[in-house]
DNA sequence: ATACATGCAAACATTTTGCTTTGGC
DNA sequence: GCCAAAGCAAAATGTTTGCATGTAT
């Protein structure tokens, strides 16, 4: 599994990635989204705040059994997990991937970030990619034209990683 | 679940898409294909020549468990299927998506056809999109710039289709 | 004749569901 | 106190594996 890195496309670089934020601004941005989440109905519960502190930490994509192993979250009901990332996706507050093999990852949604991932076939390492592309534009072009509402899209790259490369014909 | 369109962006327009190819042109299709396995060491079975033809006769992404219950499928063996979609994504003439609603889709790869969906979150239905992009590009420009190989990229739209949005907050 | 592909059955992992108990409001 | 959320346990679903058998080469 490669370390982590992003990948920024025009011009092309590849550079380490930060993969945890700092603790204050995750707690922060927990407070916001819960905040957020609390004028939408929901209440403020422990495994709420854990759920979201974790993936906040991470900003990165996280698969639910990850999550159901994580120090905040510690031995919590897997239902639980599953039942809340579904109702935090439908808040539009967390978006799934369905990038890899056999589960779903689901990352907190903060605006401004990119989100889009370069996927190793072999090994399951991701790196995140910066593409400068213009696919919000066509999100509404595809509603304008088609009748179909609230148009999101996931864009990912698959490929093997400088590190499987030698043991990938 | 929508009536299979395409949506064509730039510019926007929906349409009827055919979701099945001629079975003469399937079949050849399928010869060639089976031809080309055969000189990476596959051999001429039953169960593959079946498979390829459903997947070329509707070409768009199907499940395993769809392949298991189709008519030239009959009832083989699911255990068959996944082996020989594995062995047939690595041959580079099946191509995965990621996992939609628990399952992964398969799809017959056509040099030169459109690869990109657009998935209702409710009901499951795709549509095809033919979207005026460059990825291929990006592609290339990851490569040169970050030892990764074999770089492909997946772009799904995901959205709530016409006739789920009644149903849908 | 040999090696690869298939069938069968069981194991495995992930996700979902029903119902009871807890805890936020 | 009420009702949404969490906990618990079991089931449903999708995927993978081991081994015996069949079949293309």
């Amino acid at each position: 599994m490669p370390a982590r890195q992003t990948i920024k496309i025009r011009p092309s670089r590849v550079r380490e990635a930060k993969c945890s934020v700092p603790a204050r601004e995750a707690a922060q941005l927990v407070e916001r989204v819960i905040e957020h989440l609390r004028s939408q109905g929901f209440r403020r519960t422990e495994a709420l705040a854990a759920l979201l502190t974790h993936m906040a930490l991470r900003h990165r994509p996280v698969t639910p059994g990850e999550l159901a192993h994580s120090r905040p979250l510690a031995e919590r009901d897997q239902a639980t997990i599953y039942r809340l990332l579904m109702k935090l996706e439908e808040a539009g507050v967390v978006r799934r991937h369905g990038l890899h093999r056999r589960t779903s990852h689901f990352e907190l949604i903060i605006p401004g970030h990119c989100h889009d991932y370069l996927v190793c076939k072999s090994c399951g390492g991701m790196a995140q990619v910066d593409v400068d592309h213009s696919l919000e534009t066509v999100e509404r072009q595809i509603e304008a034209g088609s009748g179909w509402r609230r148009v999101q899209h996931e864009l990912d790259f698959f490929g093997v990683c400088p590190e499987c490369t030698p043991n990938v014909v």
